[in-house]
DNA sequence: CGTCTGACGATGC
DNA sequence: GGCATCGCCAGAC
């Protein structure tokens, strides 16, 4: 049997990880996107939900605040990784730690 | 079940 | 234009 209010519960951190594996390469996102898109007000969910993961997989690196900032500052490797693998990817910075935001924002 | 806490966002001053 | 406050939701205790 299939409860239908299951499906709508596979647990919080499974609905991001989907979505921020949606987000192709050279390509980022806000909190507040994925947060709309999953049907949540609350950005903060997001990010509270990739701080628990721990799955290397997940490219957490492409999801960003909203003013282009990197958030994950304490992650392995720090911001400094992450600012170069986001490089590699080709996304422009404007700052050490901020990215072009308009340039590679991704509309789900 | 009340309280606290977060990778945020918007608003107000 | 930096800082305070609220909103909002899930998990830990």
């Amino acid at each position: 049997m299939v409860l239908e209010k299951e499906k709508e519960s596979p647990g919080f951190f499974k609905r991001v990880q989907r979505a921020v594996k949606r987000v192709p390469k050279g390509k980022v996102v806000t909190y507040g996107q994925i947060a709309k898109m999953l049907g949540v007000k609350d950005a903060r969910l997001v990010g509270w939900a990739l701080h628990r993961n721990k799955d290397k997989s997940l490219p957490c690196h492409r999801v960003i605040n909203k003013d282009g900032r990197l958030a994950s500052g304490y992650v392995f490797g720090g911001i400094s990784a992450q600012r170069a693998k986001l490089k590699r990817e080709g996304i422009k910075f404007v700052d050490d730690t901020t990215v072009d935001l308009k340039l590679h924002i991704f509309d789900f």
